[in-house]
DNA sequence: CGAAATAATTGACCGCGGTCAATAACAAAT
DNA sequence: ATTTGTTATTGACCGCGGTCAATTATTTCG
């Protein structure tokens, strides 16, 4: 066990995240440069470095709170009834993940973590996505041959798939929401055979 | 229309792409360095540049040579009649794509591409892969509630989810192999509701 | 052939992420 | 208040991807 953190430190951190922030807003995630973040915190590069692993551990900090706000939100609202409304509620979270091509390449490397207690924010809510999606699944009018679980790891396949499917140029004439419907329609809502 | 490559310009490129294939097998695709690969080309750096866009280019060469090799294996095969078959026709591609935690990273952020003229190796063996498996699919005793080109397209998607699921720590005792079936029957092979 | 036009190569240079030994700030013990 | 141990900060430095004006090799054409 360490000793509890001086405030220099939590302050020195809130310095640099709130400096990373202004940057975002004022330009665009892949803009962010390390450099610009402690100029604009007033401390030494090195310090950057001994609060975030990487540039890499920032970025899963910033957009690991924004996915989770997103979440809170979805939370707060009742189970969708139908895939056009699962699809709704689903699109904050998705224009969130797809609001850049880096943002998007960022949450996909940072998903899943290699040791256990690598996990940082991005897969934590990888992991919620999971259980708020299978919490409305088990209520909605959907297929009951297979799981919850296994039902909002599909729906968490196919809106990634439909995203990455939207960043390709030769995608794009068809918008994400209408990829999507088909993908749902067909994984939760299966014809009888 | 520019004029007939010279042929001093093939040499070099394939030089460039010899040393870039030695130092990846003697090491790896992360472990792999401009610096180096033009110091056993015997070229200068700005060179390489000249050749490839970036880093990302030759990446997308190399590993897309290799996804197709493996395509061309796949598609001399017979088409599978089971999920069990047809996972099992799938694995080289799969193992193959996960080879590296690097080289899934670039796989995903190469699949698509901004532009249509910017479409390189990997974009196209990912069109390849539907175009293959949607082939398949016709064929198999599968669900024929939805296009096989859909089929192909959750297909693709659940490899993909499971391959990622699979570089995460906690899900690791769970192998591809079985996670891929949970997801193809349920894709697949939905039970009549 | 030689001159002009084009294409390919070069390597010094830059930007930026990341490191680390030295130093300063802080907390605990005497 | 001073010493001792610990934690945080510093900034010069490195590695490596990528650029570009200058140079050299090739092709085209009179």
């Amino acid at each position: 066990m360490g000793r509890a953190p001086q405030k220099r430190t939590l302050e020195t951190r809130a310095k640099l995240v709130a400096a990373a922030q202004a940057i975002v807003s004022e330009s665009s995630y892949i803009e962010l440069r390390t450099e610009e973040v402690v100029q604009r915190a007033g401390v030494a590069k090195g310090t950057f470095f001994a609060h975030f692993k990487d540039k890499d551990a920032l970025m899963d900090q910033l957009i690991g709170a924004r996915i989770n706000d997103c979440l809170d939100q979805i939370e707060a609202r009742p189970a969708p009834g139908t895939i056009d409304e699962l699809i709704k509620e689903l699109m904050p979270l998705v224009n969130l993940m797809r609001c850049e091509r880096y943002v998007f390449d960022v949450i996909l490397r940072l998903s899943g973590a290699a040791a256990i207690e690598e996990i940082g924010p991005i897969a934590q809510t990888f992991e919620r996505q999971i259980i708020v999606m299978a919490g409305w699944l088990a209520q909605g009018p959907f297929r009951t041959d297979i799981s919850p679980q296994l039902m909002a790891e599909g729906v968490q396949a196919f809106y990634i798939q439909a995203m990455a499917l939207n960043f390709c140029a030769i995608n794009q004439v068809v918008p994400v929401e209408e990829r999507l419907g088909e993908y749902l329609q067909a994984w939760l809502m299966p014809a009888a055979q």
